[in-house]
RNA sequence: GGUCCCAUCGUCUAGAGGCCCAGGACGUAGCCCUCUCAAGGCUAAGACACGGGUUCGAAUCCCGUUGGGACCA
């Protein structure tokens, strides 16, 4: 292998859904390997049996093919892998470097909680280092030796240099009775033997760094380089959780957000690039790095994330968001599932509506007036516009449009201002009116380009109802 | 409790000793544009946590305090 080569990770525990936090790791690791040219390798770390799902490691796939973040190789399981960490922890046996811990968790337990409540460290007393022989038939964990002298020193690519007393650090489990590895010791069999060079992961892994590094030195490797991520919180500054709103990436998918505008939010959120804002996934490969990237804890602002997406949504191509929206118009029941559609004429209808859809979901809610026979009038738009006031109008426009053969917003437009001239009133005083009657409310796009896609039949059979419920 | 990390507008951030009575973006407010709603344009309010140093000069360097976060769990 070559030896500048570049090569990160994203290890997730499958324990539930993958979450912004997990997601920004995920894309930093990403765009560090392919700003670098590297490889980015996905493990998931699914030794805690108890909390691992079949599901999760599905959604957690789903996610990353959702954002398009490509991994290299993997997904590596950790729990494929069981044979390798016992190897490992029995070669540091062999070198004297750990030995067998037959206390009980729940004699650990109790220790600790009397070291806490009589005001001590709560830290392992070595009492089974120097055990002359086995303990026959009692399970057994392994324990590491840890140093109880000098420091460890985490040289972070983003903190800079963090310097630990060794004393603290007690003799850490590698190897439970149950043969499961620990999470240190997974971590870091792992990262050797994937020949992982950066370790770009949450900032809450910092503490276990040192003794991942002693780790790395018993096992006779040179530890990777480190840079510690700063954590993404709530609006309480709070770690982030469902209190806050959706957290799961897949939530957002749903309610009609671009992986686009994800990745970009998502990458701002502790790294910038000057006064840029937005940036295309080449662009976030092409300038990525991790100099620039803060130290400080931030916090989620679904609101700028929102904004994100209106932008992406305004200059995404038409056709594109014609296809993504018929999922979310099958679910309101606007459009009916496998019956054939004219997408050419929905992408027209998108066009207008791009710029005023803040997510896929308010666009197929702003779609359904184009597609349905008849609208719903909004109570109070109907007061205000469709009374005797405007009726004449409205029945005025329908006899021009019955003989009108070219229907087309600049013609409709001609219709419109001859109507507004020869009355001498105001353009509003027609298009209110007649925007309620089509749309069933009074906010729409441009209401000559509406006319035109509605389409001659649907326009005629609207005026015709608006008139009669006028009365 | 111990250890570690962090600290610029409400939020995301620019800022690597003089370019800063602090710049951009989201959000908020007003105005313009206008067939409505958006989009867009312009304007406004809004921050260097506090206290000590160092220096001719500090948002920027050092120390302390306070506050927040993480890990040990």
């Amino acid at each position: 292998m070559n030896k500048n080569e570049v090569r990160v990770r994203f290890a997730p525990s499958p324990t539930g859904h993958l979450h912004i936090g997990g997601v920004r790791t995920a894309l930093f690791n990403f765009l560090f390997a392919r700003h670098h040219g590297g490889n980015f390798v996905l493990r998931i770390e699914d030794t805690d049996r108890s909390r691992s799902t079949e599901e999760s490691i599905e959604a957690i796939i789903e996610s990353m093919k959702w954002l398009g973040l490509e991994w290299d190789e993997g997904p590596y399981l950790q729990t494929e892998r069981l044979d390798i960490y016992r190897e490992k922890a029995e070669a540091l046996l062999r070198e004297g470097k750990a030995y067998y811990c037959y206390c009980t968790p729940e004699e650990l337990d109790t220790r600790r909680k009397e070291a806490i409540t009589s005001g001590k460290v709560p830290r392992y007393d070595r009492r089974c280092k120097n055990l002359k022989s086995p303990l026959e038939g009692k399970p057994r964990a392994i324990r590491f030796i840890s140093s109880d002298e000098g420091q460890t020193v985490v040289d972070d690519l983003i903190r800079g240099r963090v310097v630990f007393d060794n004393i603290q650090l007690d003799d850490l489990i590698i190897l439970r009775s149950d043969g499961f590895p620990t999470y240190n010791f997974s971590v870091v069999v792992d990262d050797t033997s994937m020949e992982i060079t950066h370790v770009i992961r949450g900032d809450d892994h910092l503490n276990n760094t040192p003794r991942q590094i002693q780790l790395y030195h018993g096992l006779g490797y040179e530890p990777p380089r480190f840079a510690h991520l700063p954590m993404i919180l709530g609006s309480d500054r709070t770690r982030l959780s469902k209190r806050h709103g959706a957290t799961s990436v897949i939530a957002y998918k749903e309610m009609g957000y671009l992986p686009e505008a994800m990745l970009n939010y998502l990458a701002r959120l502790g790294w910038s690039y000057g006064d840029q804002e937005i940036f295309s996934k080449e662009e976030l490969i092409e300038k990525f790095s991790l100099e620039n990237i803060g130290k400080s804890a931030a916090v989620f602002n679904p609101e700028k994330l929102l904004w994100l997406n209106s932008q992406y949504i305004m200059n995404a191509d038409s056709e594109k968001l014609a296809r993504m929206v018929i999922p979310f118009l099958i679910k309101k029941g606007i459009i009916s599932e496998g019956e054939p559609f004219d997408m050419k004429w929905l992408s027209k209808a998108v066009l207008t509506l791009k710029e005023r859809a803040k997510t896929i979901e308010e666009l197929s809610k702003s779609l359904r007036f184009y597609i349905i026979e008849y609208v719903d009038y909004d109570e109070k738009a109907k007061t205000k516009f469709l009374n005797q006031k405007s009726r004449g109008l409205l029945i005025e426009l329908r006899d021009n449009l019955e003989s009108l053969t070219d229907f087309s917003a600049s013609e409709l437009e001609n219709i419109f201002k001859s109507i507004i001239v020869k009355h001498n009133i105001k353009l509003a005083s027609l298009a209110q009116p007649v925007r309620v009657a089509i749309t069933g409310g009074t906010e729409s796009p441009g209401i000559f380009e509406v006319l035109e896609i509605v389409g001659k039949e649907k326009v005629i059979k609207r005026l015709e109802k608006a008139i009669k419920v006028i009365g």
